[in-house]
DNA sequence: CTTGACTCTGACGTCAACGTGAAGGTTTAG
DNA sequence: CTAAACCTTCACGTTGACGTCAGAGTCAAG
């Protein structure tokens, strides 16, 4: 398929697929007219750095997590391990902000109860 | 403490320090010269700021919570007396915020456990 | 009273992850 | 055959969170 049909059925704008080809994230085969051409496993390849950029990693990121994510595409890198353990600092990251949040909207709850008493 | 030691205090270039308080989430007194002068409180405020930063929250996100995570040091700005009303907005966007992180670890988390099998 | 560390205010630079538009070539439906 | 739809590269615009000077003022110490 070319752009627009990837573009259609991964709901990413065609100006995002080019700029994740230009970061190495994808790499379509060319018409002699210089169309790129992709295959069903571009589909797939597109949902994946789109779950990874709403886990907040970012392009570089997922460049180097990419090999290490294949279904069937190559082999599994050392970076992998690597890679986990970046991934779980992560999530680590994020349960302490939620942990944050959820004792800042306590504090709040106790604030807005104080609040209502007194008023 | 003027903005160096802030900055030491705090792992946060002076900056950033400035760039905060240009977007309203710290306020310090100033000496006649014009030099910063922040208090312990401060710090805390800094690292706050910090846990949200690297919980993806922008720093306008940031604006709109910290009046509402108050500890007793002053952090109050005009928005918080002020009506129930608006604390219990503040605490839904929180709410909001969390949600959406839980989403994202939950993402990573997905991530995580697809890699270990595969590795 | 001068040195050197520290601080101030602009103001332009950067990087990520695209968006937007120009100027023009290609493919396809009717 | 033509117009729409799609494609190309080039290149500047945008937002967020700063970095990095420049040029000038401030302050504690010798």
């Amino acid at each position: 398929m070319r752009i627009g049909e990837l573009s259609r059925r991964t709901g990413v704008s065609e100006r995002a697929l080019r700029y994740y080809e230009e970061q190495g994230l994808l790499r379509p085969q060319r018409r002699p007219s210089g169309y790129r051409v992709y295959g069903d496993a571009d589909v797939a390849a597109v949902r994946r750095i789109r779950v990874l950029l709403a886990a907040g990693l970012t392009l570089a990121q997922i460049v180097a997590a990419l090999p290490c994510m294949v279904d069937d595409d190559g082999l599994l890198l050392p970076s992998c391990p690597e890679l986990v353990d970046e991934l779980v600092k992560h999530r680590d990251r994020i349960g302490e902000a939620i942990g944050e949040l959820e004792a800042t909207r306590a504090n709040l709850d106790t604030i807005i109860a104080a609040e209502r008493r007194a008023g």
